[in-house]
DNA sequence: AGATTTTACCAAACCGTTTTAAATTTGTGC
DNA sequence: GCACAAATTTAAAACGGTTTGGTAAAATCT
């Protein structure tokens, strides 16, 4: 049905309608809520696309989805999505050609001006992030999942990586370790060089120094994690404690240590950062994985929630939310053994 | 720029212009050219919600994505992307409230006559599905990724399950096991039938009884993997093989095993179904997992292809496509230890 | 060469809303 | 009961394309 249709049933003009529909104040409430019944009983809707060119505004957010090492990106669409479909809001999915390292900034220029899209969510940022400057230049509204450091203005929700693995790293000191390696994630983003520095200054506090042999950035996937782990417990002597950038990450390093015959939480110990997944929890590992956590999923949910605050003209320079991250104390993490 | 001042700067009217572009035999040849190189040129392109209102289509396609052990949801639906962005189609994706049963099938109602989607993706299907009813009585083009039992006609990509259970079991038995466990998917599903029949018929080739306290249904998740695999060794006699249904219900049975001391590929076999991760690979598992295996990256572009048929017209009967599955025999199936 | 078809293009109607600007009705103060 | 303001309602103009139904020019046929 349409709106002339459904407005002449009622004996009202189109404009009327329209307005009392969506909440206009010059409508008077008897209309409006005769209007909203009425709507209900016969089933008449808007018809979404004339809406869109109407007003101009999408509907829809934008979200680019990478190819690799990508399982927490599930979660973080549930999150988003859970709270968006009540605001009639679609996400819109781009996949990114990672064949192509060139086409990752074309994709969001092709995005930012399909008019598809009222805003778009960056992830993985990194500290002088060009989709930032691309976008902040095409004036598309987005909201970066993590942080940059450039001078561009940019609404973010981060957790606090740095701290988090400071506490972590800090935790393994106090339990008595000293040689302790770090799987980190993708060399350059920001959330990466956080966790750095976290690590670093954990070390520095209690004056011991860096060694950059013991530490490795990639992809969060168990093969790198194993990959990693294998070589660091090659060398001599091994460290006896390790910070892992994801859940997968720990994956490789229990087998690696495993396959070299040592017992994580007694020979070796873990600790994590858990984005926590309804499929595979760090407390059901073996041994139980003592982690630091943070709802990637509740992160998506509050993205949404930022990023419609930004669309309702929240000013850029008040979106900013760093979340504390939990740390989890399990099994995987002990003294040292020759300590 | 709008089609009205493109097309005069070319000195052409709006109508030859949009023919043009789309492709349409009545412009010449040259006209064609000239048009796409300005447009090139000076950056002119459709308002894409101004061509959706015209043309009344959505340029969507709609995913519900469910909440629970959906690991391979974002594979499935990188596949899809990766296919339908040539065409300049969207995935929109619609979450699902799991708390209520009853949301289910009203959400697909509602995203059916929201005119957001010009088709739909059904995941999960049962024998008898509501939601499959329910589309094609609406006229919504859809199509199944697994399949249905129901008279309704429906197009379905789906991958050999029985046959890929059937060959596990199969390779379980010649290797001389007998106490065979299978953990399988959601109870109901049709996946999950497929392949109890799968199963059962490998056991009846071989005249064994069929048990069924050797079998278990769930979720995709390494708890339930554990779960089940703890209560099953814990039987007497207990069993000397497992078919899991998943990368997450194989790492659950790992760990299930090692918890009672038991080492796979010696004591316990275990195969598992692999949709193929980048960031979970059954050949990097301790010891390396036998799999039956199939891209669900693959089906997600075979199915953005299939969809895109459905839309231009080939019959829904034409399209039923049912892929072989690969059986990788790794290190974790041997011989019983007691054969 | 004239009649007929084909080719290439165009003017105007249409898709179904929202929004601007103006008209009507209702309410208030005197 | 009247002037004036406030509260409602409306007609008409966007929004930016596609598509229908023609027309003029070029090509083909008699």
């Amino acid at each position: 049905m349409k709106l002339r249709e459904f407005a002449q049933q009622l004996g009202l003009s189109p404009t009327t309608v329209s307005r009392a529909l969506s909440g206009y104040p010059e409508v008077s409430e008897k209309t409006r809520k005769r209007v909203a019944e009425e709507a209900a009983r016969l089933g008449y809707r808007p018809n979404i696309n004339a809406v869109r060119l109407a007003t101009g505004r999408a509907g829809a957010i934008g979200v680019v989805m990478g190819r690799t090492g990508e399982f927490h990106f599930s979660e973080f669409m549930g999150g988003l999505a859970e709270r968006l479909s009540d605001d009639d809001i679609d996400i819109l999915v781009s996949p990114l050609d990672e064949k192509d390292p060139e086409s990752e900034i074309q994709l969001y220029s092709r995005l930012a001006d399909s008019g598809r899209v009222d805003a778009i969510i960056v992830h993985s940022a990194t500290p002088n992030d060009e989709r930032i400057a691309l976008l902040h230049r095409l004036g598309m509204p987005f909201l970066v999942h993590g942080r940059s450091e450039t001078d561009v203005p940019h609404a973010w929700l981060d957790i606090d990586n740095e701290g988090a693995i400071r506490r972590a790293t800090s935790h393994l000191l106090d339990l008595g370790h000293r040689r302790i390696a770090m799987i980190n994630g993708r060399q350059g983003r920001t959330f990466s060089l956080h966790r750095d520095k976290g690590y670093r200054d954990a070390l520095e506090a209690r004056g011991i120094p860096f060694d950059p042999r013991l530490v490795a950035h990639g992809n969060f996937t168990d093969e790198l994690g194993f990959r990693f782990a294998r070589s660091f417990l090659e060398q001599t002597p091994r460290p006896t404690a390790f910070v892992a950038g994801s859940m997968m990450t720990a994956l490789g390093i229990y087998r690696a240590a495993r396959s070299m015959g040592l017992e994580i939480g007694r020979e070796v110990s873990v600790i994590a950062h858990d984005d926590v997944f309804p499929y595979l929890t760090a407390e059901n590992m073996v041994p139980s994985l003592s982690a630091t956590r943070s709802s990637i999923r509740a992160a998506g949910a509050r993205s949404a929630d930022l990023l419609l605050q930004l669309l309702a003209g929240r000013p850029t320079s008040e979106i900013h939310e760093l979340w504390p991250v939990e740390l989890i104390l399990r099994e995987s993490t002990t003294p040292p053994q020759d300590a």
